[in-house]
DNA sequence: TAGATTGTTAATCGATTAACAATC
DNA sequence: TAGATTGTTAATCGATTAACAATC
């Protein structure tokens, strides 16, 4: 029962590919592009013609044979598969440089996506209003975490604090973060972590630099 | 000839997995461990004994059988592959809060990539010094890039600029773009671009909150 | 209708995992 | 030697690409 009824595990390569297209048919639908085909939303999001209908495959039939798909109908399928609508709370942990960026990135305003809670262990943040976001002493992050119900969480600290970090978040409550600090976390099981290591993709890029392709 | 005799080609997540185990060994090593097997590795890393032994396979034997590896022979083999004694001069694009992240992170220092130039079109941040980093006018860009022989660029600009910095960036001789702008570029045949869009492994890693594993 | 383009199946490609003989 | 662990081949898994009948 649900909505999962053909069962096929859709990759999160998918989902991933699905976020372009959503944004290159909002752009469409604003300038009033009407109809688009797999082959020319492919071409404009550096994917194959295939690879888009795949992708949309797995959600169900949008397209129209011949003529392609309605810019706005995808549109709506999209965000309808991707749940713009509802808005997921987020906490911030760490408010040096990169917490900041992320803080006031304006993506999240218009996505999915809100930072609701920052903390941050320097005395001189705490107290603090960044982009509208109070900044709290990481004590008050279990009271926080559980009041407000968050369940994604971000970590921007230091090495060092990573992993003392996430122990606290999964204890409070968090089911979900995104790590930012270059260790790999281990957390227990039914915990979903993302980690996402810029200084080792800059290093990856460079490396293939060097060595050809 | 050279060195690429036997041309199995090797995974990009294989490079990227190998900056992972000379982070770990490099640890290792200074708090004194003399050897480490493939499957402590791999738990250390969350990654398997087999994955750790085949990302090796592709570069040499470095083990002993029975034993394992030498923690300080592994590090020095992976500084080797991996190129960490050669620094790669690299430009930042856009000092925005992104921009100032990385350009402040740490990571850079210790590692192989070496922020020697950043550009910004704010009079207000121009002639200014960020982690020692001169910013210069965008305008500069062509001339500073010949000059100091940039290969690598960084591109934090918003959206609606990242294409015209990415064409001025390959006219002027750059040859690898990392482009953390929410848009897929274009770039001549032989430019090597990786896109890191935060927001949208943000979103992808919410959906799958939500939508269990 | 003829042309265009979808949705989907089959073929291909590539990476991970398992297994095990070789070997220290 | 016996036990441990490598290096590597084969099996598996999963994702991308190609192909094409169905269809507007």
């Amino acid at each position: 029962m649900g909505k999962n009824e053909n069962k096929k595990k859709v990759p999160e390569t998918t989902i991933s590919r699905l976020f372009v297209y959503l944004r290159e048919v909002t752009e469409l639908s604003k300038i009033k592009i009407k109809t688009i085909s797999s082959a020319e939303l492919g071409e404009r999001t550096n994917l194959s013609d295939a690879q888009v209908r795949k992708d949309l495959g797995y959600f169900g039939q949008f397209g129209v044979s011949g003529s392609g798909y309605s810019v706005s109908g995808l549109r709506d399928e999209l965000q309808k598969i991707l749940g713009k609508d509802k808005t997921q709370k987020v906490a911030l942990v760490g408010v040096g440089h990169l917490g900041s960026a992320l803080l006031s990135y304006s993506g999240f305003s218009k996505h999915r996506l809100d930072i609701v809670a920052a903390f941050d262990t320097d005395i001189r943040k705490i107290g603090k209003n960044l982009e509208g976001v109070l900044i709290q002493s990481i004590q008050e992050v279990a009271q926080v975490i559980k009041e407000k119900k968050i369940f994604l969480a971000i970590i921007t600290v230091p090495l060092g604090e990573a992993q003392e970090v996430a122990d606290l978040l999964v204890e409070s409550g968090v089911e979900c973060i995104l790590n930012f600090a270059p260790v790999s976390l281990s957390v227990s099981e039914g915990v979903k972590v993302k980690d996402v290591d810029l200084s080792r993709e800059l290093e990856t890029l460079s490396y293939f630099l060097d060595n050809g392709d």
